[in-house]
Order: C-alpha cells, then structure tokens, then sequence
DNA sequence: TTGTATGCGTTATCAT
DNA sequence: ATGATAACGCATACAA
C-alpha cells in the first residue's frame, strides 16, 4: 500500500507538504506542488479512507433511512438507491441502508442522513439524529429536501393532453394525504383553471385494480374524447385496462397519461404516455445536497424541486 | 463519543481488556468480562468503525462490481443491491458500486468484491483485483458464486406443468450462450425425459414483443393442452398477450410459466404463475459469503444454489 | 489473565 | 512556505 510518507521521499518533502497538496493546495509552492503531484500519479498513491475518517473524525459512510414499508422489488426505491449510491462513490463516500425505526440510533455512526418515507410522527426522530440530514420527497416543515417538482409534472401533463384535443381532462389521484399528491392535484387544477375548465378529481388507493374498477363502474359517465391524468403509472394501467374492456380505442377516443416512469410504463401494453420522474437523477442530487451539508458542518441548502419529463408514447395522440 | 478509554475508566480496567472483551472474550474472566460488559451498556459504548478499520487495515467497504451494462430500473439488480445493503449492514459494513470496468483498479480500496454480469473476458479483470471476490450468478470456472438454483426451477415448473395436466410442453428460452441459460434448458430437458416425452426448444432475445411475435407467427402449430414454460417473465408475459390476441383460453386450453418472479410477474395481467427466485435473499446470501471469506482472509467459499419457489397464479389450472 | 507500549495513515497545531 | 510532532481510536506484541 503507498502512503503519504511514500509519495513524501519519492518528491522528497515532507508528509504535511503532501497532506497539504491534497487538501490545501494553495498553501504551496507551484513548485512542490507540481513534484508531489508527479510523485502521487507515479506511485499511483491511493488515500486511506478510514486513516482519513480517523484523523477528521468522519465515517465516510452516508445512511439511507427508508421508512416507508416498501416493498422492496419497487423499482422506485430501488432506482433512487442506485442513484445515491453513485453520487457518494463519486466523493469516496460509502453507502448503509436503515429500514427498521428502532435501528436508526444504533450500529455504526454516520456522517449524514438521507431519509425518505418520512411522515409527520417521524420528525422529531429525524431531529434526533443530530447530523446531517436531508429529505427525500416534498415536505413543508423547513427541512432540506429534494423532490420531482410534482406541480410542473401534473401542469405539463394537462397541458399536452390539452393540446391534443381531448375536450374532458379528468383527474384520478391516489387517496393519501401527503404533499407529493396535494402537488400532483394543484398542478392539474390550475392548469385547467388558466384554460377556463372545471377540474374532476377522483381519489383512489394506488392499485392498478383500483382505477379499473373505478372506470369500470363509471364507464358510462365518460365521453369520447376523455383524457385521464392519473397520479401514477399504477393507477393508468387500471385505467387502459378499463378502457380497453369496454371496447373505448385508445388513443384515438380516449387518451390516459400516467405518472413516474419506472419501468412500469415501459412494460405495459400498449405503452404508456407518462410524467417521467428522474429517479435517479434525484438520488445522485441528493447525495451530492448531503455531502455539501455535510461538508458545511450542517448549513440549511434548501430545496430542490427537479423538472420531470413528459414521455409520450402511445395512450395519447400523437 | 464514547471511547474504549471510557469504558476502560468506567470499568476500572485497561483499554486493552475492553478490546479483549469484545474480540476475544475467552481470554477474559467472566467477572470482568461481566464488568466491562456492563459498562459498555450504560455508556452505549459504539466502536468506531475509522480506527478499527485503520488498526485492522481494513476499509469495512465492499464493492458491488455490476459489469452488465443494464438498465437500472431493472428491478432485478434493485433487488439485490438491497439484499446485499441489508446483509452487510448487519456486520457493519458500507457498500459501494462500481458500473464502470475503467474504474474497477480506480478508487478507494475495499475489502472485497461482489461481482454480477460477468462473462468469460471478464475473469482477468477479477483474478487482477486481488481481494476476496464473490460472483453472482452460475459459472463454471472454480470462483465461489451464488445463484439461483435454475435447473431445479424449470425442472420445477415443468414437474407442475404436467400435475395440471397440460399434455404438451413448450419451453421458451432466452438466446445467450449462459450457464444460467443452459441449466434452465436442462431443468426442463430432464424431467421431459424421466416422463418420456419430448423437448421443444425455441430460442429468442428476452423481451416480451419477440415471444409475442414467435407465438403469433406459429400458433396454428400449438394444439390445446400446451403449457408454455419460458425462461423468464418478459418471455411469459409475450406469450400470453399472444395467446389472448389468437383467442386462447388461460389457463384452461393454455398455461404459461414464467421466470424471475421479480415485479414483473405482479403487474401482469392476468397474474403469471411463476418460478420465483429470491433475489433479495441472494443478495444477503451474498454478502455473507463475502464476509466470510474476507474473515478466513480469501479462503474458498464454494458454491452455493438457492431453490426458487413455484408461485401458481392465474395463467395455469387451478 | 491483565497491562504497557507502539503503530496503523492521516491531519492539525505549532515551530521554524 | 515547510517541517516536526502529537493526536484520532483501536489492536497487536510483548512484558508483567
């Protein structure tokens, strides 16, 4: 293994003279700069993370906190974690995961939190943790979070759907009272509210079987020309399926657009026109928000509401 | 923080028999063991991870190498980087994820390695890391892996094929020249043969469009009483869109089985019946062979096939 | 069985 | 601007 004391006699400085190149190279010499630096790339000197965590009293380890009862083969989930994990490798930083409450006190320290799934009862844990914390999903109690921006997503969506003649624009949402979905609403209301239209709102669980049987037992109130802006990619599925079973031609009478755009979308059939979530975009940003927090020993960031995309396929017109 | 000077002052003894008590207890008497157990108690004494790690010239860091170039919204590899997260929480160890061949050599050091999506070109690349190393995935070639036991899958699936009576059996294969591949062939191939009937092979690309299209292209050729045994659930799902656009009866003149068990299955409509493979569960499998292997300082672990479980839904009889 | 001294690789403090 | 030294928390070797 090389270390500094190594790189130090191969450009014949001292240790501290190379401590200082890596973490504070202003403080020397162009000159010994540029001799350390060549000594560090012909030794191919790789840093020691825990001497390193040691002397800085750090971890170099980042817990993700889900605490939400996932399960877990949701892509969702699983798409963020990748992307987290991705944005800590990038700065040598490594990853543990906590999905039980009780466990969050114990096991190995860590240098910040990442905690999604987090609900009202939730936060006085969270203020507990005393390091480092960002949210994952909207949350309107001051806490540094970063989420899809879910009002731009419905706007965008209401917008096209709009724009592709559909003359009734009803909305199908998830019966949960959490930001994320209060968002989701807003942006479809005020859009139609610009376009001088009445918004319709149903709320259902979030099962693809749910929506079916809604559209199922509501068939008849729905005309031609209906678009669906659905709150999740679950919800449109059911809501193709219904169309479907009751001999409605989608795209042509019946258009439906859903919300997320993991994977779900792209395995149904025919595929489905969704709002796109940058999942794991989301999840490299929030390491990288943490890692700043972190490294400003817990400075406020703010939020950080990211554009989703809107993908159409083929349950809109083209 | 608490420190083992703490618990050593606490305790009235020397650092050293804090350290004893905790990594070699047999050293200790009882009394004092008891002594300094209890003082670890009250002072919620957590070890730190960074000096251990330093002391032990250790990292406390495992990579999850991912060589395939997947799409990572697949919710398979989802399932196990969350397996092996888990599994090494449990020892207190970090992960980190390497997609990237370049960057294998690059980085941090780690203690050992998991390594998925390795083909044979890829062996040089493990044999220079030079660490403890654990594959996933079914290869013959002397490394320790995990896998599903795929043989035992088909031979599965096909064994319940027959108990429902279905009088032909058609087995639908993915078109790679695996291990995985070639032992679910013989899953099915074996258990045909010990009931006297014949093998019916047909090779394509995994995506549900081609069994689709291959289903379509000779369905005049599949009699009633056919049972479709795929080698995975994109392959299943193809089928029985097929067999329902040709006017079919699931499950009663047609039964389809897929492979994975992994959201896919779920999601479908109608529900596919299934050969599950516990990919969580491998993931923790995983990373305790790892584990044990980084402790026995790179000693051969062997290997190690996991049954899946046959999950009967609604594309087979009752 | 238990305690003392030393080192792991790095960084901060204090000299020079 | 650069270097010597101590310190981070723990574990090993050795001494008692």
């Amino acid at each position: 293994m090389v270390t500094l004391s190594d790189v130090a006699k191969q450009a014949n400085v001292s240790k501290m003279t190379v401590s200082r190149v890596i973490n504070h190279p202003e403080q020397v010499t162009a000159e010994l700069r540029q001799l350390v630096e060549a000594a560090m790339a012909t030794l191919d000197y790789q840093p020691n993370a825990a001497a390193k965590a040691l002397a800085n009293n750090r971890t170099n380890v980042i817990k993700l906190v889900i605490l939400e009862d996932i399960d877990t083969t949701e892509p969702y989930y699983m798409s963020l974690l990748f992307g987290i994990a991705k944005g800590l490798d990038k700065c040598g930083y490594a990853l543990q995961l906590v999905t039980e409450r009780e466990r969050l006190g114990k096991g190995n320290a860590a240098d910040g939190f990442i905690v999604t799934g987090a609900r009202a009862a939730d936060l006085p844990l969270i203020d507990a943790l005393a390091k480092p914390t960002v949210i994952f999903g909207e949350n309107h109690n001051g806490y540094d979070f970063i989420d899809t921006d879910n009002k731009a997503g419905t706007a965008m969506a209401t917008e096209y759907a709009l724009a592709k003649n559909y003359q009734s624009l009803v909305f199908l949402g998830i019966d949960v009272k959490e930001a994320f979905e209060y968002s989701r609403e807003a942006g479809y209301i005020n859009t139609l509210q610009q376009h001088k239209k009445l918004p319709q709102i149903h709320r259902m669980s979030n099962h693809s079987h749910q929506s079916q049987q809604f559209i199922n037992a509501h068939w008849a109130e729905f005309a031609r020309d209906t678009c669906f802006i659905c709150a999740s990619d679950r919800l449109a599925i059911g809501v193709v399926r219904a169309i479907m079973q009751n001999g409605g031609t989608i795209p042509r009478d019946f258009g439906v657009i859903g919300f997320d755009g993991v994977f779900l979308d792209q395995v149904s059939n025919p595929k489905l026109t969704t709002v796109k979530q940058p999942v794991q975009r989301l999840g490299e940003l929030l390491a990288r928000m943490l890692l700043q927090k972190v490294a400003q020993s817990g400075a406020q960031q703010g939020e950080l509401l990211v554009d989703p995309e809107l993908i159409a396929r083929d349950t809109t017109r083209k």
